[in-house]
DNA sequence: TACTGCACGTA
DNA sequence: CGTACGTGCAGTAT
């Protein structure tokens, strides 16, 4: 080392103490803006890019100034000495982002308990706080930084005091101003850059300057006449428009003048020597900090500011030398392990390449072979407890290779998603950044001969036991049951579903989309004729050429980028004006839309002739799984002709049937057991249809007098209720007036008026608790509950209203899938698809009986609430036989 | 090539 | 101005 760090054109005497003094809430505010807002915010929703933005600048300050005293200074609200003065001060700002509230008091938790000292005044800005101590600090022969964003701060430059500026970038680099470097750029010393900013103005405080006047100017008729005083007396002098606006604008530029003084002899009531740097309150920042879910700042802090008092402080976990071994002494190693061990299966295509285990101090891994699977079968397939990170693909591949898992207790992605389902942590990676506040290694994808290496099989196996045991440690009771109990044995249900697959016949879909795409050709060429040009018929920017310019229809309903084309629109317009046209473009759409699912399907069907999907299990922010790579959530089912589609759906070979079963309104009656509406029940156990006998109700007919116009309308009701519907969009839905639906909705309400009053209730507790709960306790956040924008708020109360249902419905479902799926372990019918409140079960010949029995009992059994689940079951050769 | 918007299939 | 998803095409940005 030589010598003391030279700060270019600032004080370098090492023995000066220096006092650090920064602006909270412009510094924070840059940081939300340089930060993207979606990254940062913690499982209760709470937005947190400015903190955490200010924090890592601000421990870096720490760590490069290496100050020996600090002061944080915040606004605390708008009623300054300034805006007394000049009541239209700052205003016709931007409202304050939504997602910025709220972080302001968070930082100042985090700042305190850092044992920094947090500093506001009333009826003054943050700015005057740090000029009284700027000058206090010089007075008392310390070296002074100065960390703004607000530009009048640049006159408190002088040789002692250096002004950190954010630069545009962000709030990672901070631009260094010195007097020289105030006179660079912007050509007067630090204290006349308020002069210059009287005559341009500062739009940010709503103070106007002289109009045609920018920096040029002001600086040269600064540096012409001196002073900002010798300026206005030579107003008269000042040729030209310019001139003419500066004495039409004294006033104003006075006024600027004094609103922009920064007041360094206000009263804060501390002494400097109170400002020493001294080490945080460990215990407090880990509160705050794990709050806030920073891990890796709260290393940073603990690391540059810890007390090192604390006795639970962790050991740092050191990566176990991972032991490659052989088959045996592998296998050998499982059986020696006690507690859960981590489990990693590294992947080519498929297949298992190597395999990893760790546990807490140790880690293994080994080259997979046949040897390796039959040696360590016997530990796989037992309840020895495994934790594995994204484990259905590794379960897949293994079972392919005929080894069974069972044991499967934690996984850790599936964790983070419990934790924090509107923002799944896609990667161990990320887990390991949030959870354990460590870094993964990972070998660089874009290069051929990766510089770093990444983390072998036993590395991965260590940190998945460990990121799933950190996310396991944040999730509340309820919220460890769902995973531990639904989550977990669903996922094994799901891996032997996917490898299962579904028979579908390609014979029958290939046949019928050659129908389809002639039947598609023919309607072009009649629409064609019928506008007397071509189009691209599945280009909506083209159909609104058409439609709306060359045909002169009437304009439907507007999107971004000009008016709908969509069916109902254009059903609407066929109404309207019998266009010729609208059919077949209708008509096209369908067949084009069926082609496609059906070319998609036919070309999904793997080798062994059958389609495996893969269930997404943390792909929904309710609960529910989602179907990829085909969906086969949502094969058609509601046209004549898409009974073809699901007709191509086949039991397979050596088996006897299908069985699918679904539940019956299963919503409603969840809906009927959270709302405890005795109607609602009563309708339930009434055991007559639903709609019908809700229908009585509202009309006041008897159940056999319902009409089915009567039945469809409480039908629309019955189910929008779930979602939240408007009278709005009930009228729009039934082609009915507004006020018709709103007397509908009155009269439901007057029946069934505990729904509404649930429903109300629910969504003021989910806006008091920050999230909404299923009957499990499956936890969704809605942050935006509370947001002023009414956009926004309303769009989050609807799906507030829905999640706890939705949810629970995909709680029951899942209980029952894995039930069922267990009780067929020792059979050979098995469990093929999931769509939602609908199983589908291939049936071995002989066991129909008996597979009918489980499949009933474990659906209605799934769980108890005051209304019973009911169950439908059909049985078929395809899906479409099987339907009911 | 990657992303967005529209449209549309399901529960 | 009805929730939750995934997919494919056209069009645009890169």
């Amino acid at each position: 080392m030589s010598g003391v760090p030279a700060y270019p054109g600032g004080v370098t005497d090492p023995t000066k103490p220096t006092l650090l003094i920064v602006d909270g809430h412009s510094l924070a505010f840059r940081a939300f803006f340089a930060l993207p807002v979606d990254s940062f915010q913690n499982s209760e929703g709470q937005h947190t890019n400015g903190i955490h933005g200010f924090l890592s600048m601000f421990l870096n300050l720490l760590k490069n100034e290496a100050p020996t005293h600090v002061a944080v200074a915040f606004d605390v609200s708008d009623q300054t000495f300034r805006k007394e003065e000049y009541p239209e001060y700052k205003d016709g700002r931007d409202v304050t982002p939504p997602e910025f509230k709220g972080q302001i008091p968070l930082l100042k938790q985090a700042l305190e308990a850092m044992n920094i000292t947090v500093l506001e005044k009333d009826g003054f800005e943050a700015d005057d706080i740090l000029a009284t101590l700027a000058r206090r600090g010089t007075d008392a022969n310390y070296r002074v930084l100065v960390c703004s964003g607000d530009r009048d701060a640049i006159q408190l430059v002088t040789d002692e005091v250096t002004l950190l500026y954010p630069s545009v970038q962000g709030v990672s680099k901070l631009k260094r101003y010195d007097p020289a470097a105030v006179v660079e750029r912007y050509g007067v010393p630090p204290h006349q850059y308020p002069d210059i900013a009287a005559l341009v103005g500062e739009k940010a405080d709503n103070l106007p300057g002289v109009p045609k006047v920018g920096e040029k100017t002001a600086v040269k008729w600064l540096t012409q006449f001196g002073t900002l005083d010798a300026v206005i007396a030579a107003a008269e002098d000042i040729k030209g428009v310019v001139g003419q606006n500066l004495r039409d604008h004294i006033d104003d530029v006075r006024r600027n003048r004094r609103l922009n003084r920064l007041l360094d002899d206000i009263d804060v009531p501390v002494e400097l020597p109170q400002l020493a740097v001294d080490s945080a309150d460990d215990a407090a920042v880990r509160d705050v900090f794990s709050k806030l879910e920073f891990r890796t700042l709260l290393k940073r802090v603990l690391d540059q500011l810890g007390s090192g008092t604390e006795e639970a402080v962790e050991p740092r976990a050191e990566t176990p030398e991972v032991a490659v071994l052989a088959a045996g002494d592998f296998a050998a190693w499982l059986a020696s392990t006690e507690g859960t061990v981590g489990i990693t299966v590294d992947m080519a295509d498929g297949v298992p390449v190597r395999v990893g285990a760790a546990t807490a101090s140790a880690a293994v891994e080994a080259a997979w072979s046949d040897e390796v699977r039959d040696a360590s079968a016997t530990w796989f397939a037992s309840d020895a407890p495994k934790s594995m990170c994204d484990a259905k693909v590794q379960l897949k591949a293994l079972g392919r290779t005929g080894l069974e898992v069972r044991g499967v207790v934690a996984d850790a992605l599936i964790a983070g998603w419990i934790a924090r389902p509107s923002f799944p942590d896609k990667t161990l990676a990320h887990l390991v950044d949030r959870y354990l506040g460590e870094t993964l290694p990972q070998a660089d994808p874009n290069q051929l001969v990766p510089e770093t290496e990444g983390a072998s099989a036993g590395e991965l196996a260590w940190f998945t036991l460990r990121a799933a045991d950190a996310v396991y440690e944040t999730l509340p009771d309820r919220a460890r049951a769902v995973l531990d109990d639904i989550e977990m044995p669903t996922l094994a249900a799901l891996a032997d579903m996917e490898l299962a697959g579904v028979a579908v016949s390609s014979e029958k879909l290939e046949t019928f989309a050659d129908e389809l795409r002639e039947r598609a050709a023919r309607i072009a060429e009649e629409a064609y004729a019928e506008i007397g040009r071509e189009v691209n018929l599945g280009s909506p920017k083209q159909l609104q050429q058409v439609l709306f310019e060359e045909l002169e229809l009437p304009k439907t309903r507007k999107t971004k980028t000009g008016y709908t084309t969509d069916a109902n629109a254009l059903a609407d317009l066929q109404v309207k004006t019998g266009h010729p046209f609208l059919g077949q473009l209708l008509a096209h759409r369908e067949a084009t839309k069926l082609t496609q699912i059906i070319v998609g399907l036919d070309e999904a069907i793997a080798e062994d002739g059958r389609v495996h999907t893969t269930y997404l299990q943390t792909g929904s922010q309710t609960g529910r799984l989602s179907s990829t790579d085909p969906n086969l959530q949502n094969i058609p089912v509601r046209s004549e002709e898409s009974h073809r589609i699901r007709a191509a759906f086949e039991v397979g070979e050596g088996y006897e049937c299908l069985l699918t079963a679904d539940y019956s309104q299963i919503e409603m009656r969840i809906m009927a057991h959270l709302s405890a509406d005795p109607g609602l029940i009563a309708a339930f156990n009434a055991g007559e249809d639903l709609h019908r006998y809700v229908g009585a109700q509202v009309f006041g007919v008897e159940p056999d007098d319902v009409t089915s116009e009567m039945r469809s309308k409480v039908k629309a009701m019955s189910y929008g209720l779930v979602y939240g519907l408007s009278a709005f969009g009930l009228a729009k839905q039934l082609g009915i007036e507004q006020k018709e639906a709103k007397q509908l909705m009155l009269g439901y309400f007057e029946r069934f008026g505990a729904v509404r009053d649930y429903l109300r209730a629910s969504v003021e507790k989910a806006r008091e608790d920050g999230f909404t709960e299923t009957i499990f306790g499956r936890r969704r956040p809605f942050p935006d509950l509370t947001s002023p924008n009414r956009v926004l708020r309303e769009n989050a109360e609807r799906a507030a209203l829905n999640a706890p249902i939705q949810g629970s419905a995909a709680d029951i479902m899942k209980i029952a899938l894995f039930r069922i799926h267990d009780d067929l372990r020792d059979m050979s019918s098995r469990l093929l698809l999931q769509i939602h409140d609908e199983v589908m079960v291939e049936v071995a010949p002989g066991e129909w009986n008996e597979v009918e029995q489980i499949v009933r009992r474990q659906m209605a059994d799934a769980a108890e609430l005051t209304v019973p689940l009911s169950v439908q079951v059909g049985r078929g050769s395809t899906w479409n036989e099987a339907a009911h």
